[in-house]
DNA sequence: CTGAAAGCGCTTACAG
DNA sequence: CTGAAAGCGCTTACAG
């Protein structure tokens, strides 16, 4: 009974465990991982050991042997330097992310790459620091995407599927979206509808404005390309695009814009241009952001349930992980009706 | 000379680079870390093995054997379920953090943790996820504070040092912020300016009040009860804290509010009460956020710089983690004038 | 159901 | 300057 003067030895690894519970570091690591090959009985005599003891299981030394990280990364590149409006949608997404992974075992790493360096990848897989990635990237997406099949690496990416192999994606509905859009813009009376899009190569742009021409073309309107324009989902080439169309069709009633971020900065080149919101022109945006609630005019705008869409790309990357399996999941989207349109 | 057969096998260890270098490991892993010890010709060879092979170092087994992780963890509780603007200020900060450790050899976990639940510091620290911590959880912040305290855990928080223990701090200079504003306020003729708070209870909130007092002071104006009103930093008890000031003071010319997120809120709730910003009510928000510059109208504000406060959080931290300093940093705030003040 | 032993891939005294 | 060996703290065949 000389247990005194051990009284504060710390409890730091299963060989602390087992010593107190009389039992071997195997089966203080099978009961602490809730293996079947324990007894219920050992299992809660040592449970009770370490949680009285509040131990903690080293990490890096269950990833060394198991040859798994359990962590996920968040790809981004946030406009070097300072931060802008810009990269609101992206961290909206972080923060449905971050809730998403509540619970299921991983942690979530932070990546903040430089778009035109594809080193991340290899760097982050081959080192054990992450097991899959969650890519949010629109910048030179399709070299982050071939970097990634090409090392069998499992990852998510945000945004339809393209073509050629397969891998994880979460995307929203833009067909309808677009759709939805035109829509709420014809059935307020307005005629001439110009489109605002993110730079046409992305596959989302084209799905919504695929989605616009349906709707006009269901109500008997001819898409017209001078009422097109495109930027590249940041606030500046938004104003940009704005005021292009404003040139080219002084007479645009109407304007479906591609995303909440330039929708914002729409709406100040409207009014600098002494155009009314939604009076002489009116305004829909796309993403369902938070900003769109506090600019002037509240914007109205087609949703994307972002947590939604966190939830979907943790899930669907952890299967994938687990099973191999490559998903294609499709988000709801809504139309939310405020002011501007 | 039998290489071919083993042409295309990996290089995955220390033992494989070791091998084709004819070294042993442990002159690998002392060539790799730069170790004074390794002569430079043996280094170089080792090197180009390694590059050539894109070998990458395992993580977890260099943590294990280093008993450090390497990896800061970014401690916030993004308001559970749905984001929403009250996270923005936190948002932006994530971002400069993100940036600034960019070639420091760290990595950023992003931990969602209960604010009412401090068990995610153990959790972390002595299972060797995270050397470190970056503390921006308002709500019940001295749990938190005391809580890694006990554990003798390093850790950096945003917000002036409290009274007691000393742990590293960054902070705006808030008694100038303060200052500042209502300065700017009574230099355009306002003698009627209300402030409106954050909590009362935050030490940055009562340092921004004092500022204020100081500055009417000198301009001849008593402070007065009746013009102060406080809410919890959220868009919501923003709106609450204005239509209570509107209330009580239905005279008042001007308002310092005391974040950008509840003055986006604010300037709506003066907008529904009809009064015109800035000619019946001038209003200066606080932090500089990038919603200040597309909300209507544009919000003069006092700036923080948080690229920079984002900077010394990382390199404040990291420090504390090398050395054991503890150190107090106060980032300068400037004025920025836009339209709402 | 339990334990002794090998192994995960590094780092670093220690010996030369 | 270099190497053999021990050690970091887990997990998991393998043997009982």
């Amino acid at each position: 009974m000389k247990e005194s003067g051990t009284t504060q030895r710390q409890v730091k690894t299963i060989s602390d465990v087992a010593r107190l519970a009389g039992v071997s570091k195997s089966t203080v690591s099978r009961a602490l991982s809730d293996s079947p090959l324990i007894s219920r009985e050992t299992k809660e005599r040592v449970r009770a050991i370490a949680e009285k003891h509040r131990f903690q299981l080293n990490v890096p030394a269950r990833r060394l042997s198991l040859k798994r990280s359990n962590t996920l990364a968040f790809v981004m590149h946030a406009s070097c330097g300072t931060f802008s409006l810009d990269d609101y949608f992206v961290l909206e997404l972080v923060s449905g992310i971050s809730s998403a992974l509540h619970g299921r075992g991983y942690d979530l790493l932070l990546l903040n790459v430089d778009p035109s360096d594809d080193s991340w990848a290899e760097q982050h897989l081959e080192s054990g620091k992450a097991d899959g990635f969650i890519l949010m990237t629109s910048t030179r997406k399709r070299l982050h995407i071939s970097t990634l099949l090409g090392l069998g690496a499992p990852f998510v990416a945000w945004g339809p599927p393209g073509p050629g192999p397969e891998y994880c994606t979460v995307a929203g509905n833009d067909r309808l979206g677009g759709r939805l859009a035109a829509q709420r813009l014809i059935g307020i009376g307005r005629r001439r509808i110009a489109f605002l899009g993110g730079a046409e190569a992305e596959a989302e742009v084209r799905l919504r404005r695929e989605g616009y021409h349906e709707a006009l073309q269901e109500a008997g309107f001819a898409p017209d390309p001078s009422l097109e324009a495109y930027g590249d989902f940041s606030t500046a080439s938004g104003a940009r695009a704005m005021r292009a169309l404003l040139e080219a069709r002084p007479d645009l009633d109407a304007v479906f814009v591609c995303s909440d971020v330039m929708a914002v900065s729409s709406l100040r080149v409207l009014a600098e241009a002494g155009r009314r919101v939604p009076e002489d022109v009116a305004v829909v945006g796309y993403d369902g952001l938070s900003i769109g609630l506090h600019c002037w005019p509240p914007l109205t705008t087609i949703s994307q349930n972002l947590p939604l869409v966190g939830k979907l790309l943790v899930e669907n990357l952890i299967q994938r992980i687990d099973t191999g399996a490559v998903s294609h999941a499709v988000v709801p989207v809504s139309l939310v009706v405020r002011n501007s349109g």
